[in-house]
DNA sequence: CATGAATGAGTCTTCATTCAT
DNA sequence: GATGAATGAAGACTCATTCAT
């Protein structure tokens, strides 16, 4: 009985988990109100009075897909980042996914802002953003209480520096329909270093933060700072 | 005659001033869909069919305040920067100015992404934007030009960090109900100081130098990718 | 001051006729429905309030442009015919001066079956249709008058393959897009001497009827008929 | 499942059929542009979208309307003409057939030229016309290989006589409310007659001898034309 | 539960008609 | 009288939502 139901579970979060995927492609890619709930039901499969068994309506299932997008990424920069590195290398590892994440779904991003509707509705869905910027706000706390970070910088702008460069950034790549990040994160972290690192630490960013060269096998120096660091964290947990 | 003509010239700019005043009003708080041509036309104080004297449709409705935003910010731009202060000085005035004109006018920047030639004319973007950018464009290529700025620094980048950390926190400010800008602009000036100005002027920062990956031994990243590996293996056999 | 006002007077039904003309045209072209009131003015040369002087509303415009066509109609057929030729050749000049007249301004009479709307137009319509359709029934009936034709034949079937013939045979021809006749009123001509004429009298027509070769010149053995009959006529006259 | 598959078929061409037959009627009484589609909706029971699941938008359900008319019209002249009987039953059965069919439906026929193809596709007639045209051509061919027609008149020709003659009975015994067709059928059958019938079988005809224009004197028509305007000049100035 | 046919409110757009200049 | 800008009623068409099967 039990695993009878939790078949039924898992099926009805299956297509659930199915029309937020068909939703969130058709939303991005014809606009919120270009997409018209037939065409949603067709790439999900089913019949449009199906969809309304799972979602009362077209602006609920939108707040479903913009939730799901928020802890999606949540949930994947968490993964991203190893909580062993150190506050720098986090923040390059975020910076990094979440440029992979804006170019693979930039579309749906833009979905955020568009939200409309009840202003509960709206800050519910400001909460997950703050979800997800709370992983920033976490590596930079840390790194202040380590002393590898200024806190005199205001917090918020650095996250303003941090997201608005990639999302621009990721613009750009895609109108230029560049494939690699044509070291914007190394860019980035270089202005986010120059923000955030109090000036006595400074000399011992700028190589890392500098070198971008790479031999064929595409491992650069980054990669081997971040290894190194992983390393390091994990002799400090065994002594 | 001519007085006469002039004068109906006159009125007809006037209405149509007016005209796109309320069609920005109403497409900025209502979103393009949301917005209804009797709701533009009531707000412009006319009759529905009137508009259509103006514009032949809702969608060039749209262009015509995009395209009108934008000229006005390049026009307002260009009055807010002083031909003859230095590049750095030039690009404050600019940041200052894009600043306040997002926190006015924040919600008709986003309509921009939708007056673009919809899939048909491919992603161009309105010509009025890239009259804007030019702004930025020629005030750091007339500082790399005198000296004043690094000519290695991928000139779209510094843009992105530019523009991107504006928008984000113009964002951030309206949230808040900030009315100052609290200190955004000369955060993003330090920032754009240590990503355009070269090394020898700066006088806070050590010089970068760049540590070369090549070294003459032969020794690869790969090979020390590979040594790392097998001593990050170990060590979690001993965890 | 009488001339003044009979060149005002001239003035007015100048324009008048330019709007029927132009009207005409967008009529013919368009079709009712489609025919604009702006499209018709600019045909005209004027300004769409202009017309709106002349008539009250389009559907007036319409009753004229019909009402002036079937006058038109009927003045030319009465120049057309001679009165002094016997009915049968005053039968073929009309059928060859109705076939010319639809060939020219098929579109014009489709309007007349269209003039929707009010009964009493529509009578009004038909009345002037009746006007036009009695230079028929009174050749027809000079004809049974004068023994030349049958009495007995019903006029209005008469008519009705009269008219028919003619206006399917325009159809006919102008999707062929035919210069000439082809035939068609000879054919005709022949068909309705053996629906009108008395069995005894037949043997007079079938030649007639029947050559239509010609010459060069484009004179036919009917040319020769007919002036000899309007000859024989003027005879008679004179004695 | 078959059954329930054809039931909804049924279904389907019933509500179809519904529609054409709403539709019919209005465009017929209002005319195409007269007819709203809220009107056809409400005269087929339907709500105004529904019509949409059927045809894709007013021109296309004219089209339907139209096509509908021409076919059910062939079928059922196929089934009003014995295919046993000679050429003239069949073509008096047809006649007979059409003009009741006109009395019945006038309107309809009228629209087929609204539902053409608007400059479009040229001036291509329907498919379903030229069906029904072809029965009537078939028959008279047949007559012509037996021998019972003549092959020297243009088929075309006779057509026009047989329809244009049909559609204006049609229209005069609708204008006269007539309930009987009051011998048209039996008139428009001479008129036939005498037009296909070969010389040889006509009895109650004389034989349409034809007299040749041209003669062996070398006297052409110009010449004879000549010296009758002569004579017409010296005649007018004698009265 | 799933379906998809039916619904009808909502919108853009057109165009005959008016009227201030 | 002439103009043509302004009007707003009207209508084709769309699509989110419902509900009988």
């Amino acid at each position: 009985m039990t695993t009878s139901r939790d078949t039924q579970r898992q099926k009805f979060e299956a297509r659930e988990a199915n029309i937020i995927a068909a939703a969130s492609e058709v939303f991005a890619s014809r606009g919120v109100d270009g997409a018209k709930m037939i065409d949603i039901a067709r790439q999900a499969g089913l019949a449009e009075g199906t969809l309304y068994l799972y979602y009362r309506n077209k602006h609920d299932l939108l707040t479903a897909v913009v939730g799901h997008f928020w802890s999606e990424l949540t949930a994947g920069a968490r993964l991203a980042v190893d909580p062993h590195a150190d506050p720098f290398q986090q923040l390059e590892q975020l910076a990094s996914y979440h440029l992979n994440a804006l170019l693979a779904q930039f579309q749906v991003v833009q979905l955020t802002y568009r939200a409309r509707g009840t202003e509960s509705a709206h800050v519910r869905d400001l909460d997950q953003v703050r979800g997800y910027v709370r992983i920033f706000d976490a590596i930079v706390e840390r790194g202040i209480d380590r002393g590898n970070m200024r806190g005199d910088a205001t917090l918020w702008q650095a996250r303003d520096i941090f997201y608005g460069t990639l999302e621009f950034s990721a613009r750009t790549l895609t109108l230029r329909e560049a494939s690699s990040d044509e070291g914007v994160v190394d860019n980035l972290m270089q202005v986010m270093g120059h923000h955030l690192i109090p000036a006595a630490k400074r000399t011992d960013l700028a190589p890392s933060a500098v070198t971008s060269s790479s031999d064929a096998q595409g491992i650069t120096h980054k990669d081997l700072m971040e290894k190194l660091n992983g390393l390091e964290e994990r002799l400090k947990a065994l002594s």
